[in-house]
DNA sequence: TGTACATCAGTGAACGCGCGTTCACTGATGTAC
DNA sequence: TGTACATCAGTGAACGCGCGTTCACTGATGTAC
């Protein structure tokens, strides 16, 4: 009810449409889930016409792809946060699996939608595999600070796959409500994702 | 072009629609992708009018759960030959990730279809989950056939599920472009599954 | 400081599309007598 | 063995729906003189 609580309040032009817009699509993805994300139903829940984001995305596509980015922005928070105050090398690999995850469950559609761009991106040029920022880069950052050796190219990929597909899997399958009698027993959410990741370990030449 | 080959021959009665429609539906799955698959593109293929289909099936959603559990079978196949022949606990355990992910690799777009119906089954009475043909059941086993010791209830359950996930991971993206340089210099896919799984370790009592 | 005008960012109606589902129907089948 | 009839498994036309996108438009903004 946000966009129409003052209806009439609103200026011709909004200012930053293509913000709101975004807000917008993360609210949605929110309320009603990632089978409601219509370009339709953005522009309805920014109150604003169906033609309107045609102004700031080129399609679709375009305004789903900002969504994802907005995502990946958020994540990078939650590992902000995650990088502190954990020592071990097997800790801090844990605990950024655990943000990850956590994440992926406070928000699996808004999860979902960053995950299909990536997919849908795979066939980008390669450098965006290596930018720090993205989670595949970071996940590597992770493992070679925790000790990982970083001339071992080839057995280091395939340890950051490893722990990627891991924590996606996890953050995919962790709403499957097949496994609350088990997160009860074990205390929660939080608990239950730490009890799943001590049971997972990734192996590379220096951990 | 199979069903309108001899577009005339088919007699009014079909004989076994529901099975034609189950196989029009992965023909088409594995022809166009999951997004094509409608019902009414299902009736098409099958050369059926679209109305025919919900004389076998209530609903598009339960045609979908039959297509389902098709793949589930045929994942039962590829399991047993999975089975045979290795010896040691890691090994079996692995092979067992290879033969998932391998197949999953094969079908992405039916295992898509598998997993989204056992997600939205969630709720299913609990029994389902300690069936011996679910896939968690058949994970379970082959953990306790493996060493795991079936006393320890929950880090069995948690390491189930560690196991699950990390295949789901893992089957969802190994069709991701970006590995496709890693996969070439291992020697193709199933160097490249084993290779990552070889990076994996599961713990729990036993093993 | 005031005005003309190009540009920008909206509107709302319309397009064609394919979808899931329903309906009254009809052709084929098989069973009772 | 032949026939009447209930039942089954199709047809094809139609329903309403929401979608992505386009179009001609108009109101607001800001810049040049």
């Amino acid at each position: 009810m946000r966009e129409s609580d003052p209806p009439e309040s609103r200026p011709y032009h909004h200012g930053d449409l293509r913000r709101a817009l975004v807000e917008a699509a993360c609210r949605l993805l929110e309320r009603e889930g990632a089978a409601a994300l219509s370009l339709r139903a953005v522009a309805r829940e920014a109150g604003v016409s169906p033609a309107a984001p045609y102004h700031h995305f080129k399609d679709k596509s375009e305004l789903l792809d900002a969504v994802a980015h907005e995502g990946w922005d958020k994540l990078a928070i939650a590992f902000q946060a995650a990088r502190e105050a954990h020592t071990s090398a097997r800790d801090r690999v844990r605990e950024l699996g655990v943000a990850y995850v956590g994440f992926a469950n406070r928000h699996p559609d808004l999860y979902r939608v960053m995950y299909d761009c990536s997919r849908d991106k795979a066939d980008m040029p390669a450098d965006v595999l290596e930018d720090e920022n993205s989670a595949y880069g970071r996940v590597k950052n992770v493992l070679i600070s925790a000790g990982a050796d970083p001339a071992d190219e080839i057995s280091l990929e395939l340890a950051t796959i490893a722990c990627w597909c891991a924590a996606h899997g996890l953050a995919e399958m962790t709403s499957f409500k097949q496994f609350d009698p088990l997160k009860d027993a074990l205390g929660g959410e939080e608990a239950f994702l730490r009890g799943v990741l001590d049971h997972v370990a990734v192996f590379t030449k220096g951990l």
